[in-house]
DNA sequence: AACAGAGACAACCGCCACTTC
DNA sequence: TGAAGTGGCGGTTGTCTCTGT
């Protein structure tokens, strides 16, 4: 049985570009009428909520593709935090762009980057949980830790600049050694997402477009 | 060159809300 | 009023491409 094919018959799988063809002359020709009678009338074995997926997350004249924009990263990070997973009410602010491509952007870059930078990507509040950052934690310390003893007398200004970079974008203002423990003070001024939306580009961290 | 693993994104699935009869 | 049909949504999976070994 081929796995493209459906019990009933009808495929499944991706669209071939005949298909697409199909679907663009029906709707072009006859319009949007019933979903599920669609293939039919357009000659297509899909079932109908497969043909409105291609449409409306890929064929649509109207949508927009490539890479999202700076802005459209802050719209998305900025709509997140009020409405959550709410993609297709997060889509109507972003013209062009589908609540699935939103998703899957949110999915793939947004939500690590998130993580990366110590927030928490449901709440966008910092994380307060140490051993979610402990692995980052114990490399700065180490970092710092070195540097502090002087065994770079004739110290990398670069290196130091961008130790004191990735230390502001972690919630812990002051990593530090203590015997053979690593001591993280919490950063308790840093309010939420307000980091994110000020209109700055998060220090550190290369950004999707770069 | 071949393979494995990771990443990106297209597509599917299951559920829910709304409409119609 | 409730059952059936339909469309829409969000979560998840599948497939393709890229990258490193």
């Amino acid at each position: 049985m081929d796995p493209s094919f459906e019990e009933n018959g009808l495929k499944k799988g991706p669209w071939t570009p005949e298909e697409d063809e199909k679907l663009i002359q029906h709707i072009q020709t006859h319009g949007f009428g019933s979903w599920r009678a669609l293939p039919k009338l357009a000659g297509l074995n899909r079932c109908g909520k497969s043909c409105r997926l291609r449409w409306t997350n890929y064929l649509r004249p109207d949508i927009k593709r490539g890479k999202f924009s700076q802005e459209e990263e802050q719209t998305i990070l900025h709509l997140h935090s009020i409405l959550g997973n709410k993609w297709s009410a997060i889509a109507t602010h972003l013209p062009g762009r589908t609540d699935n491509e939103i998703k899957n952007f949110w999915n793939t870059h947004l939500k690590k980057k998130l993580i990366q930078m110590g927030f928490d990507p449901m709440t966008h509040q910092p994380r307060t949980d140490l051993f979610s950052s402990l692995p980052h934690l114990m490399a700065l310390a180490s970092l710092k830790d070195q540097l502090l003893r002087h065994q770079y007398p004739l110290m990398d200004l670069q290196l130091l600049h961008t130790l004191l970079a990735l230390q502001s974008s972690t919630n812990y203002n002051n990593i530090h050694h203590n015997g053979n423990d690593v001591v993280a003070d919490h950063h308790v001024e840093m309010e939420g997402p307000t980091l994110l939306y000020n209109g700055q580009s998060p220090r550190s961290l290369p950004t999707s477009s770069s």
